[in-house]
DNA sequence: CTTTTTGCAAATGATTTGCATTAAC
DNA sequence: GTTAATGCAAATCATTTGCAAAAAG
């Protein structure tokens, strides 16, 4: 989502185009990684020198929403976030937690489809393969 | 595993075998549930009253490196522990973070496999079927 | 008797909440 | 002007750590 798509969106639900919504936008495409909510702040910070960490995790949440970053929470360090929204899977790094895509298809309409047989709303599928990461496993 | 296998598991590992560790084992089989380690402690308690949380901590990890129990960290809430160790995956409201059973197959074979031409050292392979359950999508 | 395991208290890390202030619209 | 969004401080929640005491082998 370009930066103009992103004002017309925020607009069109009746929500505010403030800078911090720009410049988090902006740092996500820039560190162009899975990033903590810490991560993105420090890049924010460079140029908002008082950017607080409630609105980089309120405003990721939305992004989330809005389809433009995919939330990756591992169980090991913090929540990540994840630019690419397009079809992968991720591994997860047990010792270090280092998170690394994984470029796998994965059937997810079917899953999801079976998840709804309970009257479950599924819509997402998220894929995380465990182990350890070639520097942690020697 | 029985309780007379987790015994032995434990003995021909060089490690104790602890009340702790056979009423967290039980305690497991009873709840039969994802369950948190604050209520696998509530279980235990009620035979142990002393027991403590970094006990039932260290120990649902050390059930995990034995294969009996499955860890099932879903972003929303605590790390739930699964007492079921075959193939299946799970649905997870994000609204009231319920946790239920999904009993499709996924080629985890096939996952672990892509995972190690990285050089990573794939072991286990979690999928999280996202969404609001029945109840908390009204 | 040696070494692991436990319980307790305190620390840590991540995230969330309350609320007065600021700034979009 | 109104209302949403922000920043700050403090609270909360889950988990981990340090360490002395207890207990398994």
């Amino acid at each position: 989502m370009t930066e103009h798509e992103l004002q017309q969106t925020l607009r069109d639900r009746g929500q505010r185009v403030t800078p911090q919504r720009i410049l988090i936008h902006r740092a996500i495409g820039e560190l162009d990684r899975h990033a903590s909510a810490e991560e993105v702040l420090a890049r924010v910070s460079e140029s908002l020198p008082n950017a607080a960490l409630p609105t980089v995790y309120a405003t990721l949440e939305l992004f989330e929403e809005l389809g433009m970053v995919r939330r990756v929470s591992t169980g090991v360090g913090p929540t990540l976030w994840d630019p690419r929204t397009d079809d992968h899977q991720h591994t997860v790094c047990r010792s270090c937690g280092a998170v690394e895509d994984l470029d796998v298809g994965i059937d997810a309409e079917r899953l999801l489809r079976a998840a709804r047989r309970g009257g479950f709303r599924a819509d997402s599928a998220e894929l995380l393969v465990g182990g350890l990461c070639a520097r942690c496993a020697h």
